[in-house]
Parts: C-alpha cells; structure tokens; sequence
RNA sequence: AGGGCUAUGGCCAAGCGGUUAAGGCACUGGACUUUGACUCCAGGAUCGAUGGUUCGAAUCCAUCUAGCCCUGCCA
C-alpha cells in the first residue's frame, strides 16, 4: 500500500474520521460481452482497495437491459475474473433487486417525485431541450398520484406496449446537467430476461437501478469511470429520495489506454466479425481470454495495473510498460531453453560423424531450483540465420562470421570456416570447426569468442513459432485503417528435444529470443508445436 | 443558461503552503555478462499560461488556454 491514490486518500479518511468502519466496494459488470483489461483494471483496483483497508467486494452483474445479456457472458466473465485471482464476497445481480427496485418506485410516485409520461421517444427528446437550451415540462408531468400508481402498475402488468410509457423521475427540465432533465427510471420491455425470465416487462434504467443497489449492498465507496461524473447529482438524487438507508459515495477515475491497441467492446468487436483477428481469444486481442491464450499472466497484469496507479486523469500507457511487467514475473519463474525460430545448418567438419554427445545446461541460471539438462550436441546443429553474415559488418558485431569464433551456448567454439550456398547466392549451411579445448563449464579462458549464440542439434523438434507485433499501428484517425497488416507472423523452427513433453500454457524464456507460450494448438500426439511470443526480450542490438 | 472534469519530464504517477519536485516505463551513456537479456552505476522537469496572496506556492485565489465528458426508452 506505498502507493497512493486519490480513493485511497478519500477512504483513509472515511476511516479515521469514522465515517465507516468497513470498506465495500464493488465491481458491476454487464454481462453483454467479454471483458478486456480494462474492465481488469476496474476490478482489480476496487478490490485492492477494499482489501488493503480490510474490506470486501462484491460482484454484482449490472443485469437491467435484457435485450443486450445473456448468461453465457456471465460465466465467461466470472471464469476471467477467477483466473486473474481476484475475489468477491458476493456473487449478485441487479435483477436480484428488481422487487426492491419496484417498491422504492412507488414510493418515489407516492411522494410525487416520479411520474408515468406518455410522450414518445421522439418527444422525449425534443422536449429535453439541448445543452444551450432549458427542455419543457413534460404534459404528463403533473398527473395524480393515484394516476401515476394505476399506471405504473399497468405498465408492470404487461398492459400496455413497449415505448408507450415509462416512469420518469420528476427533478428540473431545465437543469444544465442533462441528466436531471426528468430522467427515465423505467421502461417497458417484453424481453426474455436471463435470470428473471418473463416475469417482468419493466426493466430500470441504470441511473436508478445502480444507485439502489449499491445502497442496498452497503458500498461504501462506489467507484466507476469518469463518463458517469455528470451521473453522479442524480444518484444521489436517487439514493436520497428513495429513503436509502445507506449512502454511498460515487468516486470516478479516469480509464486508461494502452498504446497499440483498442480498448472498447465495441471496436473490439468489430475486429472479430471484420476477421481481422481469429476470435476473441486471439492472443493480438486485449481481452482476458486474448491476453491469457498469448501467455500474459495474471500476476503480471495484476503488478501493471496495480502500479500504474489510478488518477482522474487517464491518458495512454504505453504497451512498452505492460510487457516489462510479463518479463519481470516470468523471468524467475520461466525455464530458458534454446529454440531456433529461423535455423540455417551448420555442420561441424571436425566433430566425429554419428556421435551424440551430452552437454549440461542449467533451465535459468537464474533461479537454481529449475535444475538442468542435458543437452544432445553433434556433427549437424542449427543456428539463427541472423546469427551468422560473411563478414563482420562492425566491431559491435557479437555474432558469427567467416574465420570468427562463437560460443555456443553450454557447448563449445565454434569457427566458421566456409559457406555453401545454392546457385541463387542463397547460403545453405555453414562448414564450422570446433575446439575440444572450450567446451562450457571446463574454465577454458584462453582465448575470448566473438560472443554467445544459442543452436539446436539435429535432434531438435520442429516447431511453429507465432510471433505478434502491435494491433495497432501508432498514429491517429480512424483506428480500422491503422490495423497493422503485420500483426501476426508464423515461422517454422526448432525447440531443443527436451521439451517434448510439454503442456498447454507452459511458459518459456527461449535464449535471446523472449518469453513465449505453449498454445492451446499444440497438440503432442500430432507432433504439433505451437508457441506463441509473448514479449520479446528487451535488446540494445542496432544494425 | 450550458454544465461537469482534467492539466507535474516522451508515457504512467507521487506530491495536499517550506522536499535538492518520489517511483516505474521509455530513452542515453558506462560496468558486468556463456542470453546484445538480467543486474548495477550515471543522466533529464520548476510543475498548461498569465497575474495575485504569502517571508515562502506545483500546492491558495483570479483570469486565460488546451483537452475530455454530457442532449440512448445503453451501461
């Protein structure tokens, strides 16, 4: 809890000044579709800020436009939420409290603050007036109590048409805050509700139906995004006038952005029916599933966004912070094998034909408790194509070359001796010799190699590597014509054979090529290897 | 009669009248290195602008400028 925020200064005060005694947050979700790190981070801080005052949240569906959910969305959401570690006291729903919801109306009839309005939803909104000018009273506006009651009862009671009537809140039609203009409280739906079926066809608006049930649920601290702050006069509006007992606070913040991608459902959405991405679990995708499937993990994107803080400020973050985060957790926690993502042969002239030799290699020589291996070294190995050009280009160049020597990583020295290339001028493979002397771990120091580059033997195992760049290219305009062409790239290399027995959602730190994923695609039994590049290793290499 | 909100280095973000204005990401040097990784060291802002209050202001006041949100029977 070093470091602050403006809610947690807020509620830190709540708490010394004895305002309340428990903190409740809570976070309301619409089950309408899946849910992206954005909505993660709306979770996660509510429930980091309860939790480090001692307190609790609840999840609570915001269920009120039947038309839009669906229970399918439910559990996706619940099961995102679950992988990421965050936990809710309560599971509810805001149809949990359509009763209550419904009874809180008739009381706001019987005080006169609310009214059954005939007006079409055109007239509705001519009558509402605009920014610049004050709306009119509604000619319903001043019917009886005893009217509206009969009404709004018949409204329930499935008597009357969608958009023939609906409640409406009595506040000021000339109010500057739109919102106050006489808001909607309820309309008239005949739509199959998810949870309550087809018992009611008046379904509350959010305005209303939000602030009742944080009330009832005792939020303390109702916290949301910055879009509802004109929102905020008429839910205090609501919870006062409804007679709530508990009052709780709306405090909004400022969403944020990551750069290189798209943040809104809707958009998002449209990636998928325009196929520009394979589904929403697509691992380019900023949805949890997406994120999950590329190999980000949920400590990761917990750290991020808990650093990243929170202000009313939003603004956009860079992906570049969000990926140093997936290297930080995974780097003590992932094994570093060797995996060529674009191999070039190289055979070694001196080294006996037919004979396999084991070489000890530690998993991360960083976190000794991974152990090691033993890696099959021979007369025919694999490098990065990248790793070898004829001649040096500049004295920075730490790779292979004619008459260069390299290490290889946990073998030994190797020297380049001859290219064999095809008619085209296309290099085929590499004639390379190698010194007994300098094989890794005997101390050998006399002489120091142009640098370290990993390789695979013949033994290795063929494998598809999924390496993923931005979404979104940088730039502004209309987010469709900035999708990167090259978001996805599939390459066919090779994975040290100690890896075959891996499983769905392995992670790994291939050497010098970044932190990659075992896809779901991966399929053993087919000889099918997938590996999707979750970040790249951070590199200082200029050509 | 429009209203609400925001403004601290390239990006996030602490700061709440007296600090050499935290930290992370990015970037640039350098050290180390069997990953051009990791790690370590070094490097940058006077706080949107202008006035004012004060012994003293990023922190208080005024004005201005820029950006975002609001006219769904969506949430």
């Amino acid at each position: 809890m070093e470091r602050s925020n403006f809610i947690k200064t807020i509620i830190k005060n709540d708490l010394e000044n004895g305002k309340h005694d428990t903190i409740i947050t809570r976070y309301p979700p619409e089950p309408n579709g899946y849910i992206h790190i954005g909505h993660a981070m709306g979770f996660i801080n509510q429930y980091y800020l309860a939790k480090d005052f001692g307190g609790y949240t609840n999840l609570r569906f915001d269920d009120t436009n039947p038309v839009a959910e669906d229970t399918e969305y439910v559990e996706g959401i619940i099961e995102d939420f679950k992988w990421l570690g965050l936990k809710w006291k309560n599971l509810l729903f805001a149809s949990d409290y359509f009763e209550e919801m419904y009874n809180r109306a008739i009381l706001l009839i019987k005080k006169g603050k609310a009214y059954v309005c005939d007006l079409s939803i055109d007239e509705i909104r001519e009558y509402r007036g605009d920014i610049t000018t004050p709306g009119k009273n509604s000619p319903y506006r001043n019917r009886s109590v005893e009217e509206n009651l009969d009404l709004f009862e018949r409204m329930k009671n499935g008597e009357l048409k969608e958009g023939e009537k609906v409640l409406r809140a009595k506040i000021d039609m000339a109010s500057p805050n739109m919102n106050l203009r006489d808001p909607l409280l309820y309309r008239i739906l005949y739509a199959h509700h998810h949870r309550t079926g087809d018992k009611w066809c008046i379904y509350p608006m959010y305005d209303y139906a939000h602030s009742i049930e944080d009330a009832i649920e005792g939020i303390t601290h109702s916290v949301c995004s910055l879009e509802f702050e004109n929102h905020r006069p008429l839910y205090d509006w609501v919870v006062a006038e409804c007679e709530m007992e508990n009052v709780p606070r709306q405090i909004e913040y400022g969403r944020f952005n990551l750069t290189n991608t798209v943040m809104s459902k809707r958009l998002l959405r449209r990636l998928v029916e325009e196929s520009k991405v394979l589904g929403w679990d697509d691992p380019r995708m900023p949805t949890i599933v997406g994120l999950r499937r590329r190999g980000f993990t949920p400590e990761a994107i917990t750290n991020f966004v808990l650093d990243l803080g929170l202000s009313k400020k939003g603004g956009v973050t860079d992906y570049a912070m969000f990926e140093q985060y997936l290297r930080q957790d995974l780097k003590l926690k992932a094994p570093r094998p060797m995996a060529v993502i674009n191999p070039l042969k190289v055979v070694i002239t001196n080294y006996p034909e037919g004979k396999t030799e084991y070489v000890s290699g530690e998993w991360n020589q960083e976190a000794e408790e991974f152990g090691s291996r033993e890696i099959p070294f021979s007369r025919e190995i694999y490098i990065e194509r990248e790793d070898f050009l004829e001649e040096k280009p500049n004295k920075k160049w730490k790779r292979l070359s004619i008459g260069l020597e390299v290490r290889l990583r946990h073998a030994y020295f190797i020297k380049c001796e001859e290219v064999i290339k095809d008619n085209d001028g296309n290099i085929l493979e590499l004639r390379c010799t190698y010194d007994k002397e300098t094989k890794s771990g005997s101390g050998f120091d006399k002489r120091k190699p142009n640098g370290t580059i990993h390789w695979v033997d013949s033994s290795a195992i063929p494998a598809e590597f999924r390496l993923y760049d931005a979404l979104i290219l940088d730039g502004d305009g209309d987010f469709a014509e900035r999708i990167n062409p090259d978001s996805l790239k599939i390459v066919n290399g090779l994975v040290e054979s100690s890896l075959s027995e891996i499983k769905h959602f392995d992670k790994f730190q291939f050497i010098r090529n970044g932190f990659f994923s075992v896809d779901p695609d991966t399929n053993l039994e087919e000889g099918k290897y997938v590996f999707n590049r979750i970040v790249p290793l951070k590199s200082t290499f200029k050509r």
